[in-house]
DNA sequence: CGTCCTCGAGTTCC
DNA sequence: CTCGAGGACG
């Protein structure tokens, strides 16, 4: 016997008796299969997971010793075997059905009209579930136990995944209970709930190992492992929606009832409705509470509920006529890339934006997609002509999640950024070590003149309303604007000539430009554009120089003791005030009456000061007023959660700062604590 | 010199 | 929102 592995446990416990140890192995295997039948079917809390595998390992001891107790059914099995070379086909005996969709009331309306006419009768009964996103599966149970396991494959013929499914625990090796046909096939859907999936991707992230995209492939993926014991270590789950064989309940409520008590874990959330508009209140039902559940679902599926009315309705073709599934509005879906645009932004950087077949992505159709550059074009591998996958990042902003490589054509050309500027035809430069290649032409390039109009002007800027896109497009395309101080000597009848402009329109951006002339002076050094000097930095200088003649002299040294200001940004400070169309440019602003307000001194008492907040979640103020706000009480306000913050305050639904700020212990603050606070000091919100 | 934090910049659609 | 890079700090 060797001195490691089981053997030195196994020195506790001698002398046991083959029989005892029988004894003993029944007992465990109960116990765990206890465990996971709490846990899985009943979904209660069970045992640590120490217990756990305290009693596996206990198991496999005595399996090592005794191997003739060693069975298929056993626990120990969960944690797979041997690599196969690869996957055996498997026909059904009962073929895998695909289910029709529905994408709207009306459809799931027409579903239960066809369905009342097939059965000549005037009320349905209907059992709804959630439609989990994950991979269908068919299960053969014989004499009770599990003899093999099939993926749905084209319907008729599967592969066989028996290895890998027996190492998911909430499987049954063994049938509970007793009353179950001798050969029964179980079909459900093997997924990955999202804690586990978090959870998994988090180790591997730690190990430097890779991710799983998603919760989906990442079930289907699990099961493709020709090495079960991968298998073992990914968090998969199931749900059990469907059986057949002899003698089984004809009701379809009925019979997941009954694999319940068999062992099975059914979804809690199924529910009999009655007739469409049952089946639509349950669909609107799970579409709310679908954020709120502990995995993915894709839609809802409704089946007519007896046996006897599924038989009477048949089938169309491979679909059951007595089921539909009600799906989601997906929220990633596939579509064709016409071709990749250059587009260039105000400080000359060529960004890749790609031009999309429009297509219907979580509640808007998407025709443009941001590839942000060059690097993540080659590593997503994206070429004009591909399908790609496109989905809206944080429900928002669209994005190629990636390309659909089996559905490539042809060859098709790796994408390359211009070695000539778009726009302007200056050369384009990348510099080493940066991701950003940029275009050369300055503000010759009428690209970034428009960009820079355009920043200028913006809200946090200037703030100049109605200057907008479209009439920059024009001032600059007509020669009516060159820089930036020619917008100050603009009249109405240039502005009133020009496309989509009235009179009205005109005197009121003439209004606009006019009442832009006395600019906070942080405002104008970010409207200035000076690269890298964005908000905060603009704010530093102004509050350090206090007007826009001292910086303008200042030297880089002398930049270099402005808090947060470090050489690259000091020296591109100094150059922007030596370049002399900069100088030109703000001698004629300043001929034209536009002239920055120092910014106010530091006054009264600060009761914030030293204090960083962060603000998240929807307030009922603007955001910008409650940072102004905490600015006047001393506070900083800076965009994200980090140790060094002071206090969080928490609009609603706010979410990953406060999760942060929670796990870091950071003081949050609601909305009603905030105006409290402002009360205190003797500010309104409002 | 490496790591953590911030800031800047660019982006979509309605 | 996300990424890249500048700046502070140990």
């Amino acid at each position: 016997m060797t001195v490691d592995g089981p053997g030195k446990l196994l020195s506790r416990a001698p002398g046991l008796s083959e029989l005892e140890a029988s004894v003993r192995a029944q007992k465990i295997r109960a116990e765990i299969e206890a465990h996971n039948y709490r846990y899985y079917v009943q979904d209660q809390p069970s045992v640590p997971d120490a217990e756990y595998d305290r009693l596996l390992r206990e198991l496999e001891q005595l399996e090592n010793t005794f191997p003739r107790l060693a069975s298929l059914q056993s626990p120990t099995q969960r944690v797979g075997g041997t690599p196969l070379e690869g996957f055996a086909q498997v026909r059904h005996r009962y073929s895998m059905l695909s289910l029709a969709n529905a994408f709207s009331a009306e459809e799931i309306q027409l579903f239960h009209e066809r369905v009342q006419r097939g059965l000549e009768v005037d009320s349905v009964s209907y059992v709804a579930e959630p439609k989990l996103d994950g991979v269908a599966i068919s299960l053969r149970y014989q004499g009770g136990r599990l003899t093999q396991a099939a993926t749905r494959g084209d319907g008729e013929v599967g592969e066989d995944v028996t290895t890998n499914v027996r190492t998911v625990r909430a499987i049954p090796l063994e049938l509970r209970a007793g009353g179950w046909p001798d050969d029964l096939e179980v079909r459900g859907e093997i997924y990955m709930p999202l804690a586990g999936f978090a959870a998994f991707n988090r180790q591997q992230r730690e190990e430097g190992a890779r991710e799983l995209v998603n919760p989906r492939n990442a079930a289907a993926g699990s099961l493709r492992q020709l090495d079960s014991r991968l298998t073992a270590k990914r968090p998969l789950a199931f749900f059990a929606y469907g059986a057949a064989g002899d003698n089984l309940p004809e009701s379809q409520f009925d019979l997941l009832l009954q694999l319940k008590n068999w062992g099975f874990p059914v979804n809690a959330e199924v529910r009999r409705v009655e007739n469409a508009q049952g089946c639509i209140a349950y669909y609107t039902d799970m579409a709310a509470k679908r954020a709120g559940l502990s995995y993915d679902i894709d839609g809802v599926v409704f089946k007519v509920e007896h046996r006897q009315q599924q038989e009477t309705l048949g089938f169309v073709s491979r679909a059951p006529r007595w089921a539909i599934a009600h799906k989601f509005p997906a929220q990633e879906e596939i579509t064709r890339l016409l071709g990749i645009d250059v587009q260039v932004g105000r400080t000359g950087a060529l960004t890749p934006v790609a031009r999309l077949e429009p297509v219907f992505v979580g509640g808007v159709t998407v025709t443009n997609a941001t590839l942000h550059n060059i690097d993540e074009v080659r590593r997503k591998d994206i070429r004009a002509g591909d399908w790609v996958v496109v989905r809206r990042a944080g429900d928002v902003i669209p994005e190629v999640a990636r390309v659909v490589l089996e559905r490539r054509e042809a060859e098709l050309a790796e994408f390359e950024l211009p070695r000539l500027c778009p726009v302007c035809g200056s050369a384009v430069e990348r510099m080493e070590s940066e991701a950003i290649a940029r275009c050369t032409g300055g503000l010759y390039c009428p690209a970034q003149r428009k960009q820079s109009i355009l920043h200028f002007a913006s809200r946090r800027a200037m703030n100049i309303e109605g200057l907008g896109e479209k009439l920059v497009d024009q001032l600059v395309g007509c020669g009516l604007v060159h820089s930036l101080a020619d917008l100050y000597i603009l009249d109405l009848g240039q502005l009133a000539g020009l496309e989509r402009m009235g009179e009205k329109s005109a005197q009121n951006v003439l209004q606009e430009i006019e009442a832009s002339k006395a600019p906070a002076l942080g405002r104008l050094l970010f409207g200035l554009g000076i690269r890298d000097v964005g908000e905060v930095t603009a704010e530093s200088l102004a509050r350090y120089f206090g007007s826009l003649e001292r910086l303008s002299i200042a030297s880089v040294d002398e930049l270099l003791d402005v808090p947060d200001i470090g050489p690259v940004v000091a020296e591109r400070v100094y150059g922007f005030f030596q370049e002399m169309h900069n100088r030109t440019v703000l001698t004629e602003l300043a001929q034209h009456g536009v002239v920055a307000r120092a910014p106010e001194v530091a006054s009264g008492d600060r009761p914030l000061a030293g204090e960083v907040w962060v603000l998240t979640g929807t307030l009922s103020l603007p955001r910008a007023r409650a940072k102004n706000l905490l600015e006047s009480l001393g506070a900083r306000v800076t965009g994200s959660v980090s140790a060094s913050t002071s206090v969080v305050l928490a609009g609603e639904a706010a979410g990953s700062k406060l999760r942060q700020a929670e796990k870091l212990g950071i003081r949050v603050l609601d909305e009603s604590g905030f105006r409290e606070l402002l009360q205190v000091h003797g500010l309104a919100a409002d």
